[in-house]
This record gives structure tokens, C-alpha cells and sequence, in this order.
DNA sequence: GGCTTCTTCTGCAACGATGTATCGCAGGAA
DNA sequence: TTCCTGCGATACATCGTTGCAGAAGAAGCC
């Protein structure tokens, strides 16, 4: 059916290997012979068979994601990033969807989907370091987001904290002295919100301001999570000159309700968000927010991981990278 | 390294071909000689190959999908969903994005992508139907969308004039008449935002009511194009009682704009939809709209593809599936 | 008993590429 | 002349599986 080596190399009159060495750039062919090989291979049209070379030598050239639900628009828009940074250096990237389970994410570790790739990104959600490092295998393993922090792995993030104190600190310098913080719960500390939560406080401290407690509102990380949050600290009659909402949707969403409620943004209370999604660029207001670099995190982890895979990265400690991040200074707190 | 089928072979005592047959559910195989060979497979931990079984069965069990952004969050939700879908079905899907450019479209449908895969779902942006059938190759391909209708293709789509009928049926039923469509030129007839138009105008026509171009704005597919274009029709004194954004980041953008300006929604103006994304849901008011069975499209065109592979589905033209839809009445559009 | 037929299992040759070992032939050194 | 070295190309084995052909034994039929 297709072509294969062996025509292009009966014609252009030369053996099999010396077609496999052309498409390898070995080093020591005649530029003549290199001619006749590149060119039969043109004329037939071959193309290499990617699977027998996967067999032979091991590798696929592709690059596993797991991650729960690629329909969050976080990771969506993450996936999308990764794909095209992989695809740069020639490789591909298989999603797997773990749906937070443990059982799905034990798949994606050691299953099948580990055989057809030379590496993978991972952003754990349910299992815990001692269980992955147990069940790792020999492959390259780089984890994805704050949920492990583990020196035995490489690791990529965002600098949550850093990020969340240079957002806090621009309202504080605005003049915002009562920041509200939706999304977290007032005494956490670690995982994703407790990162942006300890930020927010070292900010405060920074511009020595008290904390208090009644600003910080837990809620579901949802646009209607968010309404509802502000909703509450409305309703209970919390004064507040700024929301900081710990990621977009929650954002919107409690601006949502404050332009509801007549309340001006941003005259009388800011509203900032963190992530950066698209929606935050066309709100009206536009979205104060920080954008966590997520074009670096995607160039970073790819990089990282293929290092690993090619063996360009050898450190016996995992590696871990801190992308940088970036205001976003838009209307709703200016 | 890895346990082979020979390891196996040789700790159950028989040949190399029939740990083969067992694994391939051979018919002819005594339950004893089976027993010993799936114990010695569980006691070595075996896992097949997959390269190799490719290599040798010419099979992948990998779909490809081709859409132009999976940060897209239709495009990811519909990606999320067929992953599932072919999971169950013992697939696998990877990803393709071709940024609607040809080059990318002509690649995936020609190139190592379609290697790696034994059928393509594909969503052409680009490429018209002649280019693509001149190109399509012996491997199945099922188009999704609307962009191509043509008896050549498989093809799976959803009921657009239908779902987009029934919904301004339902305004009007509620006495909305003057229905505002934001997101169409007021002639378009092709292409998802022409035929969403034309059941529009079906409804209006069996309602009695006339159709009035002023009322269509045409704008970007976004959030904020949709409070852009309803500004727009306020501000030149257009008058309405409903809104049909032609999706739903259109509709909540329309929404946004009226509460912002005083407008209630939906005693004043009524709100509608298309697509049923989550944040519909949680919009407050919640958005009415329609949820084009994203869920029926995924599973109808995993299965039609997977029948079409595995030579169920046999059918010299094309077939083609229109997946159903439902009306979400919420609290926008009562 | 001699013949097919069915069951159960085996061996060998692929699939299409790459790694290893090797070979002939230059050209330069001894 | 002989020996060595490096270039340019080749032959063969190999990766781990499945398809094909067939062997050995049991069973059924005349």
C-alpha cells in the first residue's frame, strides 16, 4: 500500500539503511547519494512510517496532559498553549481527562497511556507525592500547578503568592484600605487559594494595613459563586472598598452583582481578579486582573520536559520553575 | 526491560502465539490452557505493546480531531465530551488545532496526523468540500459542524433552524414581537449564524409576525460584541422586547449590557440564547436557551466514526446525523 | 479401518523502521 | 609495498506483535 523504505531505496538504487541514514542526517553520506535518496523520496511521496520507527526506537514523540476536565476553561486554554509549544519542537501532545479520581489518575501513571508517550505533564489533584514517586516508572514525569510541591519532582507553577501581593499592593496604592478576598477561607493556607490568600496578607502587612478576617469570604470558584459571595458581605453589611476576587470567574461574577446592586465600579469599590482569562478583557469594566503567565508556564514545562526526555536536563533533584506574571491594569481598578 | 508476550509465553508453558490467542479471544482455546496463560500475564504484570500491536494490525485505536482553537470553550467542552465518548468505546482521541488556516487543515488531513489515526473527526473552517474530498484518503472521516453539508461527507450536526425556531417560538408564545437577533447579518442564510437566522424568521412567519431587519445586528461571536451590538440598537432607538443572542456568550453580553443600563430582564426586555454553556446557569438571571445535545452529537459521531472504522457502517454516500436539541427556559425568558 | 471434520495449539514470516557490525576503497604514513 | 585510518555504503538482526498455514490428536461418519 504505502511507501515505504525499501522503494524509495530500490529507486534510487541504494540500500534501505542508507535511506534510513539521509532521513537521520547521519553525517558521513555524498552529497550526490544524499540527491537521489531526497529526491526519490519526493517523487514517490514517503512518508515515514511513524509507528515502526516508535517500535524500533523506543520513542513516540509524544507528550501526555493530564489533567481533570478539559473543559474548565483554564485548562483548555492551558492545553491549547502546551500543544502548540510541543508541536514547535516536533512533538505531540495525548490528553488524558482524570476527572479528579484516583483510580484515572493511577491509569494515566502507569497504564498504557504512560506506553504511548516519552513523557508526561501532570497536575495531580487527588493523589499524593508518596503514592506518584511510588508508581512513577523510569519516564519523565513534570508536575503542573500547586497541588504537590515536592522537591523529589520537577515541577512548574505560577508564583501565587508574589502575584496576589503585587495585585493587592496596586489597590492598596490606590488607596483601598478594606479589600475583600472571595474564594478562600479566612485561617488557609496551602493549595491554590491559600498561595493568593498568604500574598494578599503580606501586602497588607507590606502597607500596614490590618488584616481582618470578615473580608475574606470562602465560595465555590464559579461567576455565580462569586455574585453570591459579594451578595453575602453585603447583605451582612461588612464594609469594603475593593474586591479581589482569587480568580477571574469569581471576579466578574461579584462585579456582576455589584453593578446590579447599583454599587459603581470602580468609584466606589475596585474589583481585580487573577488568571486573566479573555472574558476579563471584555467585561465592561474591563478587568483589573494578573495574568499568570500561562504563554511562559506552557514554554516552560514543555522545555523542561523534553530536556528531560533527551536527556539535555539531568539534575538527580526535581527542577522547579516559577513563571513570572504580569498586572493587568484595566478599568475595574485603575 | 518490559515483559513481552515471550516472557509470558514461556512461564505458561506454551507458544508465543497462543498468549496471542488469548489476549485476542481466540475461540478455540481449552479454559485450562487460558487460565494458565492470564495467570502467568497477572503474575508478570505483562501489558501488551501498543507500537508493536499497531505496527502489526495497522491499527492505531486513536481518533483525530481536528478543530481550529480547543481554548475555544465550545471546542474544548465538545473535545472533553468525544474523549469520553471514544474511551468507552476503547479509543482514544488526539487533538489537533489548525487555527483555521489551510495549511493546518491540509496537515491534519494528509500528513503524520492522519498516520497516527484510523478515522478523523474534522472540523473544517477552510478548506471547501471539493479540496477536501480530493484529499480524504482511505481512513474514515466524519465532518462536524455546518460549514460543509455535501452527500459526499459523513457528517454530524446539530438542528440549528429547528432549535433556533422552537426558541423564538417560545418568546413570541410568551408575547414577545419585536424579537431582537444580535450575532447575523440581517440577508444571511448560510454558514451556523444564517441557518440559526432562518429558523428565527420560520418561527416569526408561523407567529404572524413580520420580519423586521432592523431588529438583526450583526457583531462578533463574543461577549462583548453582544453588548456592543444591543448598545447599538438602543442607542439608535430601536425598540424590542426580547433579545436572541445567536449564542450564549452573545446573550449574556446583551444581558450584561441591559441590567447595566436599568433595563429589567426579562420584564422589560427578554433574554435568550444558543448553546447552553455553563455559565448560562449560573448567570443571574439564568439564561434561557438551548442546549444543542452536545452530548447526543459527541456520542452520535464517536459512534458513526468508530462504525465506519470497524466496517459496521458501510454506506456508499454520506451519512447524516442531526443530533436533537432541548429548550432550557430559565429565568431570562420565562 | 479409513476417511473427513473439528478442536487446540504451534512455528514462521511478516509489519517498517533503526542499531551494529562490517566491508571496500581511498589516501597517507611507515 | 604494506599497514593503518576514515569515509561511504551495505547486510543482517532486531523491536513485539499478529496473520497464515499447518500439525497433532480427538471425534464423527460410513
Amino acid at each position: 500500500m504505502a511507501v515505504t523504505m525499501n522503494d524509495v531505496a530500490r529507486a534510487a538504487g541504494v540500500s534501505l539503511k542508507t535511506v534510513s541514514n539521509v532521513l537521520n542526517d547521519y553525517e558521513f553520506i555524498r552529497p550526490a547519494t544524499k540527491q537521489r535518496v531526497q529526491d526519490a523520496i519526493a517523487e514517490l511521496g514517503y512518508e515515514a512510517n511513524l509507528t515502526a520507527r516508535s517500535l524500533r526506537s523506543g520513542k513516540t514523540r509524544m507528550l501526555g496532559l493530564v489533567l481533570s476536565d478539559l473543559s474548565a476553561p483554564y485548562y483548555a486554554e492551558l492545553a491549547s498553549r502546551l500543544m502548540k509549544a510541543a508541536a514547535q519542537r516536533g512533538y505531540r501532545v495525548l490528553v488524558e481527562q482524570s476527572d479528579a479520581t484516583v483510580d484515572a489518575e493511577l491509569n494515566a501513571l502507569q497504564g498504557p497511556f504512560r506506553q504511548l508517550t516519552d513523557g508526561l505533564l501532570f497536575t495531580p489533584l487527588v493523589m499524593e507525592a508518596d503514592a506518584i514517586a511510588g508508581r512513577q516508572g523510569k519516564k519523565p514525569l513534570v508536575m503542573l500547578g500547586e497541588h504537590i510541591l515536592d522537591p523529589r519532582f520537577d515541577l512548574v507553577t505560577m508564583k501565587n503568592e508574589e502575584a496576589a501581593a503585587a495585585l493587592t499592593a496596586h489597590l492598596a496604592a490606590a488607596g483601598r484600605r478594606r479589600v475583600a478576598v472571595i474564594g478562600a477561607r479566612p485561617e488557609e493556607s496551602g493549595g491554590t487559594p491559600g498561595l493568593r490568600l498568604n500574598g494578599y496578607r503580606q501586602a497588607l502587612d507590606t502597607a500596614g494595613i490590618p488584616f481582618d478576617p470578615a473580608l475574606v469570604a470562602p465560595c465555590e470558584w464559579r461567576r455565580d459563586g462569586g455574585a453570591a459571595a459579594v451578595a453575602g458581605l453585603l447583605d451582612q453589611g461588612v464594609e469594603f472598598d475593593a474586591v479581589f476576587g482569587l480568580n477571574d470567574a469569581l471576579a466578574l461574577g461579584a462585579m456582576h452583582e455589584l453593578l446590579i446592586r447599583g454599587i459603581k465600579v470602580p468609584e466606589q469599590v475596585a474589583v481585580a481578579g487573577f488568571d486573566d482569562i479573555d472574558e476579563a478583557r471584555f467585561a465592561s469594566p474591563s478587568l483589573t486582573t494578573v495574568s499568570p503567565g500561562m504563554a511562559e508556564i506552557a514554554e516552560r514545562s514543555i522545555a523542561l520536559l523534553i530536556d528531560r526526555i533527551e536527556g539535555r536536563e539531568t539534575a538527580d533533584q526535581g527542577v522547579h520553575v516559577e513563571a513570572g506574571f504580569q498586572l493587568q491594569i484595566r478599568e475595574s481598578a485603575p
